[in-house]
DNA sequence: AACAGCAGCAACCGCGGCACG
DNA sequence: ACGTGCCGCGGTTGCTGCTGT
């Protein structure tokens, strides 16, 4: 029994996507649209399993990405949305258009969850660290106090009768049901304010975060700034080309900066406005340069 | 200059949910 | 109602560059 691989391993490459078969994929997937990515390396030439090439496609070819730097108002809303929704990051990304999720869940585990640490604040509560330790001290002192039974005798949450064994822990008090209850509560609150507006979001946060509130718009993260070197994030070469006769080629390490000088000047002087420099050096396809390819004289290699 | 440890990121993996026959 | 296949999500891993010693 048990799924079946999403796609026959053997023979499949697999690890960091060259050029080539970026151009592959975007090359593919523009003038065909995707209908089933399990069909698409077959069509686009790529010894890739589909999933992959979804992944690839989202993360990093997509048209409409964002890259570069969060903004400290990106990550206050990272945070806050986070205090509400938890581990969801597709639906945190959902409100950061041209964000991903991976992007995001990234930024979260190696910065924004240090930096909530050094504050002193539980990246999983949310709460002040002292105090969500001695929420957990007193509520092993109450389970102590009462019955395993007694602590069992309150399901999570309501619908949990609905054949679903209730996820309740002995280790649970009174206490800890009522937040966990009220958690849900705003969870399913905000998760309608971003069905309905998610614009009113903000608005409506600190409203619904009561204890979280500390965090909104108190200047918390106002001296922060993240300096964040740019990255060279790919291992592999990188050339960069322009639509009728040049191209270049240089290790990732190497004169990035002087490579997309030269793209810039050769090229449209605004091709790269989608992908800063401050950016990955992958950033460098050019939207505009598609236009071309639409037009049937423009082909990637 | 060489090495070790760390940080950041892209990519992979496994599972759950959903659509469809 | 059930089985199958695909997609999407979240957790994790591994690679690469950076920084400190």
């Amino acid at each position: 029994m048990g799924r079946q691989p999403c796609c026959e391993k053997v023979g499949l490459k697999r690890g960091p996507w060259t050029i080539d078969e970026d151009h592959k994929l975007m090359n593919f997937i523009l003038n065909n649209g995707i209908h089933c990515w399990r069909t698409v390396p077959k069509l686009a030439g790529l010894l890739r399993c589909g999933k992959s090439c979804r992944l690839r496609w989202i993360n990093y070819l997509r048209p409409d990405l964002k890259r570069g730097d969060f903004t400290e108002e990106e990550e206050d809303q990272i945070i806050q949305l986070h205090s509400s929704l938890g581990n969801r990051w597709s639906k945190i990304a959902s409100n950061f258009p041209g964000r991903t999720d991976n992007e995001i869940k990234n930024h979260w585990n190696t910065r924004i969850k240090k930096r909530l640490k050094q504050l002193g604040i539980d990246p999983l509560t949310h709460m002040p660290i002292e105090k969500t330790e001695e929420n957990n001290r007193s509520s092993i002192v109450h389970n102590n106090e009462k019955t395993a039974a007694e602590s069992l005798s309150f399901p999570l949450e309501e619908g949990s009768s609905d054949g679903k064994i209730p996820t309740l822990v002995c280790e649970v008090s009174r206490e800890d049901i009522s937040l966990e209850v009220e958690h849900r509560k705003r969870v399913d609150e905000v998760e309608l304010l971003l069905d309905e507006d998610s614009n009113d979001l903000l608005n409506n946060y600190a409203a619904l975060c009561g204890n979280n509130s500390l965090l909104l718009g108190e200047g918390l993260f106002q001296d922060t700034k993240y300096t964040n070197p740019s990255m060279t994030s790919q291992s592999c070469s990188v050339s960069v080309g322009d639509s009728i006769n040049n191209s270049y080629t240089a290790s990732a390490s190497e004169s990035i900066q002087s490579i997309l000088e030269d793209s810039l000047s050769i090229g449209n002087s605004n091709s790269l406005q989608q992908w800063p420099v401050e950016g990955s050096v992958d950033s460098i396809f050019s939207w505009d340069d598609f236009d071309y390819l639409e037009q049937g004289d423009f082909s990637f290699f």
